[in-house]
RNA sequence: GCCCGGGUGGCGGAAUGGUAUACGCGAAGGACUUAAAAUCCUUUGCCAGCAAUGGCUUGCGGGUUCGAGUCCCGCCUCGGGCACCA
């Protein structure tokens, strides 16, 4: 018996090699009938190597694809590494490393620890975005954005973390501050790239629907999007000097029917109206310098100070000039005020103080006159020929006369460009006759070249424009010196895309094959992160729609279900950190206990999608639960048993119950389902060969170490990937003999034996003979009795 | 403010409208041992009781139902997303 201890790390140890050495995982080039996508978000190698919280969504898509291999599909379930970005070259410049030395050794730092807990990933398939190979094709999409007149240079102000230096998307900032770093973000007007994914909102709002996903991310997504159906009304402007034109400015509204308790006019500082009325050829307001302080002022203001609903709202009155309202026709004042946004709508309002928390504020503020048009009830008042009408109907009644129904949204173009180093180049070549050329397609990838300083430039520009013999090239249309551009992509940009080189990762002369994609897509199951819902998520989305309307993807959607790993906590409740210094490593859980407690461990905590906090002390079940398996079977194997009903009913209940949660994702109720399987198998000492190896082959996607290994000592030759996933046998499901409560009034009074389907009336029978039920019925009529057959019997009155 | 998701023992948590507290941790007692570890057995929601048993209990207050952790209405509270978005 000593010998045939449980040593874990032996164990581990040998099957890990043995798995590697027969190439166990490779999955096929295409698939057969039955194909399975299970996907990993992938991790972005971070000098810190992986916690305990990094595996947990691992360990699931591992014991999720171990059973879909098991049922006999062709699995694709691979890994990779997102090393682009800034984490990757900050850490490079603390450590005075070059980022692709860093990242190298991060990345083998990475695939250790996760090679430790025995995933059974393709690692023929790892890719990793900083590879020229994959990068080519991440610069390759872009010029097809380019093409279709999606990729655009802006020279609008933009988000500008002065930490990190460089611009940023609307995406990477967080109530105002840095997501990285978490500076105040200043806004710049400079030039950048940008992408239109303003123009897919529609149709990625449109391809939500039905999409079986967590409802709270479609939400996240949804509003973040943030549709809204108004209706956009032009306002006369007219001028108190002689001889200048009137113009007309439209403003979006989702309350047309407010219309007539319109009392002013507010643009905002950013305003193209404003802009030109202040400059120096114009000449109509009669308190310019006024008003070109209060703008310059408002552009000075971080996005915090901008955005900030509890600060006075504040304003300046445009001297010399009014507004009509088009419905009253009674000449209003205008202003120009920072709380009215300049890329919303058409960065101008029609201000209804009346019905309006905001337009009253400043009202309230100007002295403005403030006018209800809106009855309790919701019916119009004071509203000319729509008086009386209620407010739903009057939205409509007014679109039709003043203005036209328009739908707006909070999303935002995609600032494609970061001035930093460690990105992909983007293939665009500036030519002073040419102007923008894109790389020819031929030329790519345009390869990130070595620098002697990667870090930031300071002056708002790339390192790379520092490299003059890298920026200055030919222009491909005309062969005169041009040069190249310096920005580099976001760190999302290479995410964007890579579960589709994960299926082709050699390509060299597409992004991936026709045939290859088709077997492949769509992902069947993606698993990651919830904070993944607004950036990633939506990136992906985008060029995933894009690329399926040019042919080259066959889904519209790319990840069919999705799954959020709930976050791991430390011990002490905080977030897992460095600077906490309460980090667990799992090399180290995995030498004291074994990759098998750990995956059970984690799979047991608690439901997958929920935040938990470390216990160390909790392993202690898990681990007890492999070592005791692993004496149950030492037991069993080599003798002859014939199983109790209580066994073959509860290994069949269990091969129902864990089929279906691991499905589901219901880990934690499979483990305790298997662990009351294993309570009813300890009570008979030993048990058959067959109830055995049906109990290995279910626990062997969460322990597959220990499962290999007694697989190995019943005399199997195939490891247990191989083999195929019990199925429930039925006849064993129904017990016959069942023991169901009796209540009286909905209290439980009593437990009867019955058999299985009994009649109604002898179960009565047999619950009257209980004292302890007549008891409570005595002196009463009974009035009804519910039977629920094999589960209750209720005695009302 | 708006939109999601939660609130169940000492702790993590389980429960198609049908015995609330499965499973695990922790704790207490016992067996084995010279002793400890490991293992095994017993107890473990709260209150009363020697016990049989009874009463109470799923954030709070109502309601529907023979029966509610679960469904409905109104609150409280925690977590997350969005937010001067007109």
């Amino acid at each position: 018996m000593a010998d045939n201890a449980y040593n874990h790390a032996k164990i581990e140890k040998k099957w890990q090699q043995r798995w590697v050495k027969e190439g166990t995982f490779t999955t096929p080039e295409l698939p057969g009938a039955k194909k399975s996508y299970v996907l990993d978000m992938f991790p972005y190698p971070s000098g810190e190597g992986l916690h305990v919280g990094h595996p947990k969504g691992y360990i699931a898509t591992d014991v999720f694809s171990r059973m879909q291999r098991m049922q006999g599909y062709d699995v694709l379930h691979p890994m990779g590494w997102d090393a682009f970005g800034l984490p990757a070259e900050n850490y490079a410049i603390k450590n005075k490393v070059h980022p692709r030395v860093a990242v190298e050794k991060n990345i083998a730092r990475f695939k250790e620890q996760l090679q430790n807990i025995g995933f059974s990933y393709d690692w023929n398939r790892e890719i990793n975005t900083t590879d020229p190979e994959y990068y080519k094709w991440t610069q390759w999409i872009f010029l097809q954005l380019y093409k279709k007149g999606l990729a655009y240079e802006s020279f609008e102000p933009i988000n500008w973390c002065p930490s990190c230096q460089t611009g940023l998307a609307n995406e990477d900032v967080e109530q105002g501050k840095c997501e990285r770093c978490g500076s105040v973000v200043e806004k710049r007007p400079m030039r950048q790239w940008a992408l239109k994914i303003t123009e897919y909102a529609e149709k990625m709002l449109a391809g939500l629907e039905g999409l079986p996903w967590p409802k709270s991310i479609i939400e996240s997504q949804k509003n973040w999007i943030g549709k809204s159906e108004g209706t956009q009304i032009g306002f006369p402007v007219e001028f108190k000097k002689e001889g200048a034109k009137p113009g007309l400015i439209p403003v979006f509204t989702t309350r047309p029917d407010t219309l007539f308790g319109c009392t002013y006019f507010v643009l905002s500082p950013e305003h193209l109206w404003v802009q030109l009325a202040i400059d120096d050829t114009h000449d109509v307001l009669e308190n310019k310098d006024e008003v070109r302080r209060y703008v310059m002022q408002a552009a000075k203001k971080t996005e915090i100070d901008r955005t900030d609903a509890t600060k006075e709202k504040t304003g300046v009155k445009l001297g010399g000039v009014w507004a009509v309202n088009p419905a009253t026709g009674e000449k209003i004042p205008m202003y120009v005020a920072d709380y009215v946004l300049a890329h919303y709508g058409t960065g101008a309002i029609m201000a209804v103080p009346a019905h309006d928390e905001r337009d009253f504020e400043f009202a309230k503020k100007y002295e403005l006159p403030i006018k209800n048009v809106v009855d309790d009830r919701g019916v119009l008042i004071d509203s000319g020929e729509f008086t009386g009408i209620n407010a739903e109907e009057a939205k409509k009644k007014i679109t039709e006369k003043f203005g036209k129904t328009t739908t707006n949204y909070k999303l935002r173009d995609w600032v494609f460009s970061r001035q930093r180093y460690w990105g992909e180049p983007i293939p665009i070549i500036h030519c002073e006759e040419d102007g923008i050329v894109p790389v020819p397609e031929d030329q790519l990838p345009v390869v990130l070249p070595e620098v002697e300083h990667y870090e930031p430039a300071g002056t708002g520009e790339s390192p790379l424009a520092l490299i003059i013999d890298w920026v200055n090239t030919t222009c491909p249309k005309c062969g005169k010196p041009a040069k190249r551009e310096t920005n580099t992509m976001p760190q999302w940009a290479g995410s964007s895309w890579y579960y589709l080189r994960y299926i082709d990762p050699k390509n060299t002369q597409a992004l991936v094959s026709a045939e290859k994609e088709k077997a492949w897509m769509p992902v069947n199951v993606y698993v990651g992160g919830a904070e993944h819902a607004t950036r990633h998520l939506i990136y992906a989305r985008f060029w995933h729609i894009f690329l399926y309307e040019l042919g080259l993807v066959s889904t519209p959607e790319p990840f069919m279900h999705l799954e959020n790993v709930g976050l791991i906590l430390a011990e002490d409740g905080r977030k897992m950190s460095k600077r906490f210094g309460n980090v667990v490593n799992p090399d180290d859980i995995v030498a004291s206990v074994g990759a098998d407690t750990l995956r059970i461990y984690e799979m047991f905590m608690g439901p997958f999608n929920q935040t938990v906090a470390w216990s160390t002390a909790s392993m202690s079940g898990p681990r007890k639960f492999i070592e005791r398996l692993w004496r149950l079977a030492q037991a069993s194997i080599g003798q002859e048993h014939d199983d109790s009903e209580a066994v073959l009913f509860a290994i069949n209940k269990a091969i129902k119950k864990v089929t279906e949660d691991t499905a589901a994702f219901r880990f934690n109720t499979a483990i305790s389902t298997m662990m009351e399987c294993l309570n009813v198998f300890e009570k008979e000492r030993i048990i058959s060969r067959k109830s055995l190896e049906n109990f290995i082959l279910l626990i062997s996607p969460y322990a597959p170490h220990v499962c290999e290994e007694l697989w190995e000592q019943l005399g199997h030759a195939d490891g247990i990937s191989q083999a195929s996933w019990p199925i429930a046998d039925e006849q064993y499901l129904e017990e016959q003999n069942i023991i169901i409560p009796v209540q009286v009034n909905g209290k439980v009074r009593a437990e009867i034996a019955v058999t299985r389907d009994a009649m109604q009336a002898d179960v009565e029978k047999m619950a009257m003979a209980q004292e302890n039920v007549t008891k409570f019925i005595d002196g009463k009529e009974v009035r009804k009795i519910i039977y629920v057959p094999n589960k209750l019997l209720n005695i009302v009155c």
